[in-house]
DNA sequence: AAAACATATGTTTATTTGTTCATATATTAA
DNA sequence: TTAATATATGAACAAATAAACATATGTTTT
């Protein structure tokens, strides 16, 4: 690696750093991930979710959000697969995709509970 | 628990999903907390600290990002307790505050890599 | 003390985004 | 088929926010 007078870090850390950072698309599909949990609506009806599916409208009314909210943010977390949709009739049952929820979730609680 | 005839979800259901609900206070710290995690330039950071200290304007020059711009982001990072600053002479020095970083950025990543 | 350097702060601007309202689609019931 | 119910979609609006620019604060050097 080249000298850089304006760096006051090693050239050796300098080199460590670059090379661990991972390609700019990945970061920008991590920023957008969390993103998705940056929301309390959509935090709200991930913890709905974490007892049992649910329809809609009862995130919708369990939540105290209109329809229309709930149904744009579980567009928001199906497509970003932290839920996904179950059709029964003309009723949508949607649950947790997977375990990564609790676990990102569960992190983050343990941050801001110390 | 009062019958709804509103709700499609049993009783049962609605009792616990409503009494396993945080307070929402927690929920919207929680969502405040995924929120820093959901921007590129803060991500990028953190990525760097994860292999050592870095003073601001290195921060900015290995992530071609401006000095203000790495001040800012440093700041909402501070105040959130993702990282901890040093001053030493006139350069400040920011890493990481603690290893729940590590884990929350972690579980992000398994997500997206599936 | 003055100049140079490192970081922080305040303001403005452009963009993003969550919600609401109106409406469309789809399924079941009458 | 019409009405009722459940969910989704699209557009408009308001609030939040990241970046840029100018500048202030604090530290070291000369």
């Amino acid at each position: 690696m080249a000298e850089n007078e304006y760096l006051r870090a090693q050239d050796s850390t300098i080199k460590t750093v670059l090379e661990q950072m991972p390609a700019d698309e990945m970061l920008y599909d991590l920023a957008e991930l969390f993103k998705v949990f940056g929301d309390s609506t959509r935090i709200k009806i991930l913890y709905a979710l974490f007892e049992s599916e649910l329809c809609v409208n009862d995130i919708a009314l369990l939540l105290g959000i209109t329809q229309t909210a709930a149904s744009h943010q579980l567009r928001v977390l199906k497509v970003n697969k932290l839920v996904k949709a179950r059709k029964e009739g003309k009723l949508i049952f949607y649950s947790l995709s997977d375990d990564h929820v609790y676990k990102i979730i569960g992190q983050g609680m343990e941050h801001i509970e110390e």
